[in-house]
DNA sequence: CCAATTTGCCTAAGTGACTTAGGCAAATGC
DNA sequence: GCATTTGCCTAAGTCACTTAGGCAAATTGG
């Protein structure tokens, strides 16, 4: 009996592509056994559980989505900074359905700190600098932005915004021209 | 044997009360079935499945919440209306998450068409009237506050703002008052 | 290069949730 | 009071998760 050759790292990335073919949820440890031919007890020496499992889709994700946000981000500022962000946010959620979902499970306490969330906070709080809020305004911008962004994905992915005949890429930039507006308002207020 | 009296109606009900105490997701039939002190298979005289249950608490939920939203907006206009209807939202989440969590939930087109759902559409609609938005910008402030509200108390809910000294209701307050000045400064245009 | 050890995948077995089929007894209605 | 309907039951099959223990392949080190 040939070794399939298993790994956590390997068992990550097929859950990963597995979360965005069928659904986050259809993202099982025995669909990941059938996947690589080997019986469901044979990944219990990589994972230490399904939620195990889960947790690391989670954190590759995160990983993956703050690498796009840093890549997008660099040498930006003010609006660009805000649309770059905005986007790249979106994007990877329209491209990796099921990894985005995946970066939204809650994780406990200490993996969070240890994750990728925390530069996402730090990215989130740069866009600002070109903004010149003080604090705690800052931080309440930091927060409604976040907001703005996880919401209005969640809803056009949910399908919530395609049953009008406006087009939700227009809704986007009205947006993304809307937060500008108002973080430019509000600066050294 | 007496009977237990179940109904889809008590059903229902005792779900909803078991997503706000032990979270949507542990809401099995098997536990309804024990709530009840019931042998699992007749739940199925009243539930078609376990999906049929979740539905039912969405649709519970989604008109329960409606039913708030209009009362806290009844009588209100302009940025009264706004917090009304961004509080009434949040408030919900907060006293009964599971709930929430169940109104989220990803109805079929038909059932969601049926739903409460379309109720809230025209609620938010209703807010703008103050507001006085040409269209398409109307259905784009639409869009950009039920990302807002639903963005924020989903990032709140997992605890995405209780790592920084800031008070989560004055950044909640903050955004109330930027979504008003926001539309304000768009009215006409 | 063979022996000892470690590693990787296996079989076996138990748990718990979902679902269908068919039966008996309680409630209902004539 | 009897027939019918209704409500909950037992029985049985599916599927996912998880642990324990075993055998064989890979690795290591003499």
């Amino acid at each position: 009996m040939a070794r399939a050759g298993l790994t956590p790292e390997r068992l990550t990335l097929a859950g990963v592509e597995l979360a965005d073919e069928v659904g986050l949820d259809q993202v099982t440890v025995s669909a990941l056994a059938r996947r690589f031919d080997v019986k469901v007890a044979s990944l219990y020496s990589h994972l230490k559980s399904s939620q195990d499992l889960k947790t690391r889709i989670a954190l590759f994700a995160l990983e993956e989505l703050a690498d796009r946000v840093a890549a997008a981000l660099a040498g930006r500022a003010g609006k660009d900074a805000l649309a770059a962000f905005g986007n790249a946010y979106r994007d990877y959620a329209r491209e990796h359905p099921g990894r985005y979902a995946a970066a939204q499970l809650r994780l406990d306490t200490e993996t969070a700190a240890a994750s990728a969330g925390v530069r996402h906070a730090q990215m989130t709080r740069a866009i600002l600098r070109g903004y010149d809020l003080p604090e705690p305004d800052q931080t309440h911008a930091v927060r409604m932005l976040g907001s703005v962004f996880h919401g209005y994905v969640s809803l056009e992915m949910a399908g919530g915004f395609s049953h009008t005949a406006v087009d939700s890429q227009q809704s986007w930039e009205w947006t993304l021209d809307s937060l500008d507006a108002l973080l430019r308002s509000q600066a050294g207020s």
